[in-house]
DNA sequence: TACCGCAACTGGTATAGACAACTAAACAAC
DNA sequence: GTTGTTTAGTTGTCTATACCAGTTGCGGTA
């Protein structure tokens, strides 16, 4: 259970054995869990050590403290969809759609002041250019368009871009990604877009950039994404 | 300095001392604050007790330790735009533009089923109906349609709502915004909302629905707003 | 001079113990 | 029955101490 002489640290060891109780279902929210005192007699540590525990857990929303009653699991995530960084994929699975890609073009081309910018590298160092059409229960969602910087991606196909990128680049790149910018405007159905949208010319849609940056800070895609105004809303949730 | 028989908590007034020094610029970004032995010898009372309250300051975000070095104040805010909360004049200024507002209307109506969902009221209960012109600059930017329900307002003017609302409804009368849920989408600028924003009719426009909520849960405003799209762009920050 | 190593600092982890504040339930008194 | 009171449990606060781990600078040695 819990490896008094291991160099992880004792009440990091008892925050992940609480944390997966939790994950696993043997601790279902709402539930009490063993009190410091308890927890501190079973694996012979001292309740101190218990608290720090159990308090970075509380801090991370997983548990709840009750004075004089006793420490809780916490229900699941009131608050969770507040504004994280999601891939497509992602999104539209949490709105229960099933989400599909059809690959249009894939090479690679020199980066234009645009991209450069975004990307922050040099005008016409090599990038991918991927275009897609995004689809949602096999009916077409939204028109991307993705830049790469190839010397983030020295090697990449459209059989990685097929899958999910995002776990690729986190999975088997091991990098971490870490946050993204975004812009949202209106604008009408180009010719092209139409046509890949299976929408008529003029149509509303959403027009979405993305910038999104690794953990040291570097840019590793830009996406222009051109959503369907009749399938899609864009939902935010705001702290004050 | 600090009252070890009060009944606050040490480490809360510590807490509260640090914070306050930071806020006030006797400790600024970067600098290096006194170590926790120090502290603790200087108030005369536990380290432990000291590491309670940088903890808790850590966790603010207010301070950063880094091991064998010592604990510095946080610079400012690199993450805070990340999702907030904002009325649109605080929008507008963070965009470098001057808010402007010209009521059209102010009314006082029964709900229908949308407004009262949206507010989680009974249908056909009394509530405000404000629409606005929203101006940057003296440039209409947004049409905007704001609904109030007149049991948690029970006396509004006009006066109120020309004025920040926002303060109004925090500061006059001290209630707690906590979060909002907004949807945005694209739309085609209609006959009035065309004659209200100075554009063409069938021109691009950022349709934003937003229902705001009070911390004790209960929603206080349903805005529908049309932002003109070729002024207006949505920005987020996300995290992974 | 250049380098190494030690000493003195920093925060990080862990212990054992004490008392306070709060909650719930059992119990006693009215 | 209702109202206090006690009691045993909970988390909350606080102390004193110890050692570990990373950082920095100083001084001695090669």
């Amino acid at each position: 259970m819990i490896n008094k002489s291991s160099p992880i640290p004792i009440y990091f060891q008892l925050e992940e054995l609480l944390r997966t109780a939790v994950e696993n279902g043997e601790l279902i929210p709402g539930q009490l869990i063993p009190s410091e005192r308890e927890l501190a007699e079973k694996y012979d540590i001292s309740r101190m050590t218990v608290r720090q525990a159990i308090n970075n857990l509380v801090n991370q929303g997983l548990l709840v403290r009750e004075q004089g009653k006793g420490t809780f699991v916490a229900d699941k995530k009131i608050e969770q969809p507040l504004m994280t960084l999601t891939s497509f994929s992602e999104d539209m699975r949490s709105r229960g759609l099933v989400p599909g890609t059809e690959i249009r073009e894939f090479e690679v081309i020199s980066a234009s002041m645009r991209e450069s910018m975004e990307l922050q590298i040099e005008e016409s160092e090599p990038i991918y250019r991927v275009s897609r059409v995004r689809l949602a229960d096999a009916e077409p969602m939204a028109y991307e368009i993705l830049f790469l910087p190839k010397s983030i991606f020295p090697e990449i196909t459209e059989a990685t871009i097929s899958s999910s990128f995002y776990k690729y680049v986190e999975k088997e790149l091991g990098m971490k990604i870490e946050r993204a910018r975004q812009t949202l405007e209106p604008a009408l159905a180009t010719d092209i877009e139409s046509e890949f949208l299976n929408v008529k010319k003029g149509s509303p849609v959403l027009l979405m950039r993305r910038t999104s940056y690794l953990s040291n800070g570097r840019p590793f895609e830009y996406v222009k994404s051109v959503y369907r105004g009749d399938r899609y809303k864009f939902i935010t949730e705001m702290k004050r």
